[in-house]
DNA sequence: TCTGGGGTCCTAGGACCC
DNA sequence: TCTGGGGTCCTAGGACCC
């Protein structure tokens, strides 16, 4: 029997605007927004403050719905760099505290602190951590602590702001299963009301749905093995510290001011975009065996087109040329075009970027454990899509003896 | 309430090969 | 003339997350 983990998720409460505040105390007390406020379009919340909350302000909400909400809302035109630069103190001190940790995004982190737990209560330590991060860099964070990464998420997100929630396994019935089935991770707007017309309303529902094979064919397979694994807390992934930071595709989209029908400005921008996504695969040294572009129309149906190719890109022309090419394929006088994007995925890297695999060499049992996921991760990356099962069918070994 | 941008992973059908 | 199955790759689309 393995003892369980100490898992914290890290959450940053309300993250781009506590940056403004924390660059701007007159910010402070007032209710403000970071907000792409598109000059013509209607741009939308990101960010709001507790204050702005306050008024029934929400993300993803019309700037313009908001400020009907709060006339003296103050809006903030998001500053990417910013956020990247506070982000970084955030990971580098967590770093401090211990290396086991897994940036999940630009603001949360997972920590397993599992073996610091023999010098300090888990409790404490994280009253320290949120205490440090407010006090050095201004930055309210809610803490989530469970034995594993679902459990600490959804515990971080009971409290905020400046919380701090334990979720253990047998508190699930009285902490997890009474909560709405929307409010579950990985659960979205789709998935809630096909569940709901199952009679599942709450997390506790799922776990206790038996008719499992109906639950299949409403959600799929893979959906319903994860999610009805993790209603009843069970979580087999790791905190990722490998710090690895390649990703599977890199994009670019924009939205135009006005719906377009012209195809000038519109290859215009694509030649733009393109340049964009060939910046960054050289930065990466990435080359693409798959190129494509996305169009959304004026109704908002979208569609994708993509080309594998038999040697990768990486420059713009190479890439532009692929991207015009599927764009006129696809192209319709008198279609009217809200978005165009361009994407890249498939990526080769270019000699000698290629990255050592680490040896088990006097490696703790969390470290091994690590490796061995990162290794598994690593051959379904490398071999494709059928190993994917051979990944599902270890999870499925390990529960059993769980 | 007429809805941004950048990602991840899963599903499914068809082509092609043995 | 009619008859299989398994595996991989490509492509498009869907759902979700921050």
């Amino acid at each position: 029997m393995k003892s369980p983990k100490i898992i914290f998720h890290i959450d940053l409460n309300s993250f781009f605007a506590s940056c403004e505040m924390a660059e701007d105390p007159e910010l402070i007390g007032k209710p403000i927004a970071v907000a792409h406020d598109h000059p013509l379009r209607k741009g939308i919340i990101l960010s709001p403050n507790y204050e702005a909350r306050k008024f029934g302000i929400k993300t993803t909400m019309l700037v313009r719905d908001a400020l009907l909400l709060c006339q003296e809302l103050v809006v903030i035109d998001p500053d990417m760099k910013l956020y990247e630069q506070y982000s970084q103190l955030f990971y580098e001190y967590l770093l401090s505290i211990t290396k086991f940790v897994e940036r999940a995004s630009i603001d949360e982190a997972y920590l397993d602190v599992t073996d610091k737990a023999s010098t300090i209560h888990p409790l404490i330590l994280a009253e320290q951590i949120q205490k440090d991060l407010l006090e050095k860099f201004k930055l309210p964070v809610s803490i989530g602590i469970g034995p594993n990464k679902f459990l600490a998420k959804m515990a971080s997100d009971m409290k905020k702001p400046l919380g701090i929630t334990v979720l253990r396994k047998r508190e699930i019935d009285q902490l997890l299963w009474v909560l709405p089935i929307e409010d579950m991770l990985g659960v979205g707007k789709k998935t809630a009301p096909k569940l709901k017309m199952l009679g599942i309303n709450t997390i506790g529902d799922l776990a206790n749905f038996t008719d499992v094979e109906l639950l299949k064919r409403t959600i799929g397979e893979v959906n319903t093995l994860s999610l009805r694994e993790k209603a009843w807390g069970i979580d087999d992934t790791f905190v990722d510290y490998s710090n690895d930071d390649s990703v599977q595709s890199i994009s670019h989209a924009h939205t135009f001011d006005h719906d377009l029908y012209d195809p000038v400005i519109i290859k215009k921008t694509l030649k733009v975009l393109a340049n964009a996504v060939s910046y960054r695969l050289q930065k990466r040294q990435y080359r693409a065996l798959t190129v494509g572009i996305q169009i959304k129309y004026a109704d908002f149906h979208q569609i994708n087109r993509s080309k594998s190719l038999n040697k990768p890109v990486q420059n713009e022309v190479d890439i532009y040329s692929i991207v015009e090419d599927l764009f006129d394929d696809l192209f319709v006088t008198g279609d009217l075009i809200r978005l165009v994007g361009v994407f890249a995925n498939r990526f080769s890297q270019d000699e000698g970027k290629e990255k050592q695999v680490s040896l088990f060499d006097d490696l703790t049992k969390i470290e091994k454990e690590n490796e061995i996921q990162k290794i598994i991760l690593g051959v379904q990356n490398t071999f494709g899509k059928d190993t994917i099962k051979f990944g599902y069918y270890e999870r499925g070994k390990k529960d059993k003896n769980e």
